[in-house]
DNA sequence: ATTTATTATGTAATCGGTTACATTAAGGAT
DNA sequence: ATCCTTAATGTAACCGATTACATAATAAAT
């Protein structure tokens, strides 16, 4: 069956397409008769535009696309939900894709999302800039979230993120401040921009109260929940064994966790725990596990907003490069609250 | 900033466009001199086509589109992965949009992906099938997800469904045969069609075996944890109270065994709780979570696949009809496993 | 009655690609 | 030396809309 185009109609009409293309765009001067007629074509032959071939020929989506690592992590979902908030005030659409952080599908996803999105908001650790360039080549605005930038030149890119740094320095100088001296990590993957610079808050912490990081007390984890128990085990088999230890995230304390309770430990009393991000589970999870609250949908209303403001030209060529703070959130898990 | 086209590139190599367009598809009868050339240019020009024009005359657009109500839940996460997955491996990018639920969205979400997306996968409740037809109109392969189809005729549509029936039948059966008589129950939205299914397989279960369905024991809610929590409220405020209940989904469940827990009751021996979904925190909370389990991301599999059957023209114009078995998962909170 | 302003509609260029068909050039066969 | 293939490239139509500009028709002003 063949699409019904715009000529279908001004031919079944007996007017023009531009007399059809002024009557389902409500523009001004046409005559009612003429409308209504055009109307019952419309109508009739099921007509409705292509939206491919308006957006080029007005060189304008509505809408703004999101590539993101993964579209199932409770993080990205309230990402999401900040952009599309900001999105759909502006009476935009939003599109979202995602790269499962390989270079080429990123690439891919990026082409794909090229011309048929007004602004882009990408995050995706370890990106490289050369990808992004023939974008920026584009003016198609983009707003990196939490990503490391290979090759880059911050100053000419818009950059949003939490500040991991402090929140990990944060969270550990409270474990020091209440007398815990030797504190164990689980790390996230070598490469992963967030996991550093989390890790270089613990360190930077651990040093300014002069205490000594211990390498045997640091653990190597992925950010998921398997891993945080194997960092259990591993625990379990020290003979000195550290009084507290700060995941890089929630899901690997979780997973610290559930191992520990299975070894008859005490949380907090045999060992204080913290993670990082405060996903939903950690109110629930017994104990409670104090961690480090991260506005995250904050930073999907940054980066959105950016966007538009960048789209309406009330950005006089600036770019933003924003840390956002986050909060330590005191529970059970460390026990001092 | 000018956008560079194919144009630019044609005029600077001193070649045609169809060239140019040659060289950047790979296409055989170029010869080497000329494609090294082209893409010198196409290089230092930092060209890249833009996509709307390609698909439109391509008439293809290598990407499918879901709209779901919201892209927050874990289960929307999951039937996305799904989805994902197949869509990865026909080598088609997905492209995620939200519809909020309310019909001006969905009908501009529709509108937006329409002529952008080569087959749509929509989850949403109370969809009417009249906003569709536009899309039948233009042979685009649709599927229908966990909806209630208003003016609908089954038979022209592609559906799959959960069997929340089913599901809930079973796990109340379950709950009978351990000798509870007393039932509650916590509903969904009035509207809301999983909800309806839901209720009515408790319904079942109950008439079965010649219980009597009080309706002091049902309790309204609206699939948030903040309307378990007030069902448990509700619940402690009965002088005979039943011996177990069944929440329509985990959220409610998890959030009537807070209230539950902070009132001093045991679960399961002073109530036995069931949910429904099976979602992640379902066995991390304390007790464990009883529940049905749903296989969400096999939906989003089947769905996808019945896209690229149709797109594939391997489907001779039928239509599926699929309701995904459940299965129960006992844990702590029922007493009997 | 003629000129002028205004409104309604049509014509055709344009957006940026792809591709059927035409044309040219080169190599092989006779 | 001529003819025939075949490979390489070019020309122009096309995808389906929007819109600047041209034109026709109507009403108002003189």
């Amino acid at each position: 069956m063949k699409n019904i185009t715009i000529k279908d109609v001004a031919n079944k009409a007996g007017v023009s397409v531009a007399t059809v293309s002024r009557v389902i765009n409500n523009s001004e001067f046409v005559i009612d008769d003429t409308r209504t007629h055009v109307l019952k074509i419309v109508k009739e032959l099921r007509y409705t535009p292509n939206n491919l071939a308006r957006s080029l020929s007005r060189k304008k989506n509505e809408s703004i696309g999101m590539l993101l690592p993964d579209l199932f992590s409770e993080f990205f979902s309230e990402v999401i939900r900040g952009v599309d908030q900001v999105v759909k005030e502006n009476k935009y659409h939003l599109f979202v894709s995602s790269s499962h952080n390989n270079k080429d599908d990123i690439e891919a996803a990026l082409n794909m999302m090229r011309g048929r999105v007004d602004g882009l908001i990408i995050m995706s650790p370890d990106l490289d800039v050369d990808i992004l360039n023939p974008l920026i080549a584009k003016n198609t605005p983009v707003v990196i979230l939490n990503s490391k930038l290979k090759n880059s030149n911050h100053k000419l890119i818009n950059y949003v993120s939490i500040n991991n740094f402090e929140g990990a320095f944060n969270i550990v100088e409270h474990l020091i401040k209440h007398n815990h001296k030797d504190i164990a990590i689980i790390k996230g993957e070598e490469e992963n921009f967030e996991a550093i610079e989390r890790y270089n808050g613990y360190i930077n912490a651990m040093k300014k109260y002069n205490l000594v990081v211990n390498h045997k007390y640091e653990f190597h984890g992925n950010f998921t929940e398997e891993s945080g128990y194997e960092a259990g085990e591993k625990y379990l088999q020290l003979k000195n064994k550290p009084t507290a230890i700060f995941a890089t995230n929630d899901s690997m304390a979780i997973g610290f966790m559930i191992k520990i309770k299975e070894a008859g430990l005490d949380i907090p009393n045999d060992i204080a725990v913290c993670g990082f991000d405060d996903i939903p589970i950690s109110k629930y999870f017994t104990p409670k596990l104090s961690t480090v609250h991260v506005p995250i949908s904050e930073i999907g209303l940054i980066a959105a907003n950016k966007i538009f403001d960048s789209l309406n030209n009330e950005t006089n060529g600036s770019f933003i490069n924003t840390l956002i703070d986050t909060n330590i959130v005191l529970r059970e898990s460390c026990g001092n609250h």
